[in-house]
DNA sequence: CACTCTGTTAGGTG
DNA sequence: CCACCTAACAGAGT
């Protein structure tokens, strides 16, 4: 469930859980979720006897530094999550990366799917880092305005629900959020940038922001959402929270999007 | 059983 | 540069 709310969530887990802990082993059991730059040998050799100091958000993307001056990135991909796990305890099904502590806990990185990654960069400095280096705004800083947001759209002739997930120009909404932020702005997902209002603009600005803090507040727990959001009754057979109107289906930009043709226009 | 769908993104094509 | 398609993967649903 990776989009930004629920990556932020994780930072929070992995701080609560895991710094200031000596690693004493580092098990790759999937090397295909490694970055290319990263090799089991040498994620071990950087971490083995290393502490996780701070962890940090970045988009989708969570980054953590060690007190080596090194960074740890992983993206969750679709199915990424992580497990903390306590001494004995059962270590997750798709465990694919696994940071061994020395009392006997372990930090484990599943993804089911393996869309995602963990890589290592001997780095502190991790706005270089390429994939982050090409990330665009960070909806939820105070440096993203609505004279940001206007300005990204003007170059662009797709659609809001395309603009609203691509990374490299706001970086850390995914599918799902985006369906939430249309709804709450009642503008149509399958809408063209250029023909949406200075009002239309400003709500989805705004809901853009108070969608994604709502949503970690919950923990970024869909289930958990309150019935005035599209989220717990988007799918196929979902109706609209407010006028109880039958949710449409559409491909946008290759992704399934769910609206609601009353509410939406 | 076969086919379709899924919270992502990189890389190729036209 | 831009829009669109596909592949990478594994399981659940129809």
């Amino acid at each position: 469930m990776p989009e930004l709310p629920d990556v932020e969530v994780k930072k929070k887990y992995l701080a609560k859980t895991s710094l200031k802990k000596k690693i004493a082993d580092v098990r790759v059991l999937d090397k295909r979720i490694l970055g290319d730059n990263t090799t089991p040998a040498g994620l071990a050799k950087a971490l083995k006897g290393a502490t996780f100091k701070e962890a940090i958000r970045r988009a989708k993307y969570l980054l953590v530094f060690t007190d080596r001056d090194d960074t740890l990135l992983m993206h969750f991909g679709m199915t990424g999550d992580l497990d903390f796990v306590k001494k004995g305890g059962d270590k997750p099904k798709y465990d694919r990366v696994e940071y061994r502590f020395a009392d006997g806990t372990a930090l484990c990185y599943e993804n089911m799917r393996l869309f995602g990654k963990v890589a290592l960069f001997h780095t502190t400095d991790f706005a270089k880092i390429p994939d982050i280096a090409k990330l665009g705004l960070e909806p939820l800083d105070r440096s993203f305005t609505f004279k940001k947001f206007k300005d990204i759209l003007d170059k662009r002739s797709t659609t809001i629900h395309q603009v609203l997930m691509e990374q490299e120009l706001i970086a850390g909404i995914g599918n799902i959020f985006s369906d939430e932020i249309t709804y709450q702005a009642g503008v149509r997902p399958d809408r063209k940038v250029s023909s949406l209002s200075d009002e239309e603009l400003r709500k989805l600005f705004d809901k853009t922001k108070w969608v994604l803090r709502r949503a970690i507040e919950l923990d970024a727990d869909l289930d958990g959402h309150p019935k005035q959001f599209i989220i717990p009754n988007r799918g196929p057979k979902g109706t609209c929270p407010k006028s109880n109107t039958a949710l449409v289906k559409k491909t946008i930009g290759g992704r399934s999007s769910y609206y609601c043709p009353d509410c939406q226009k």
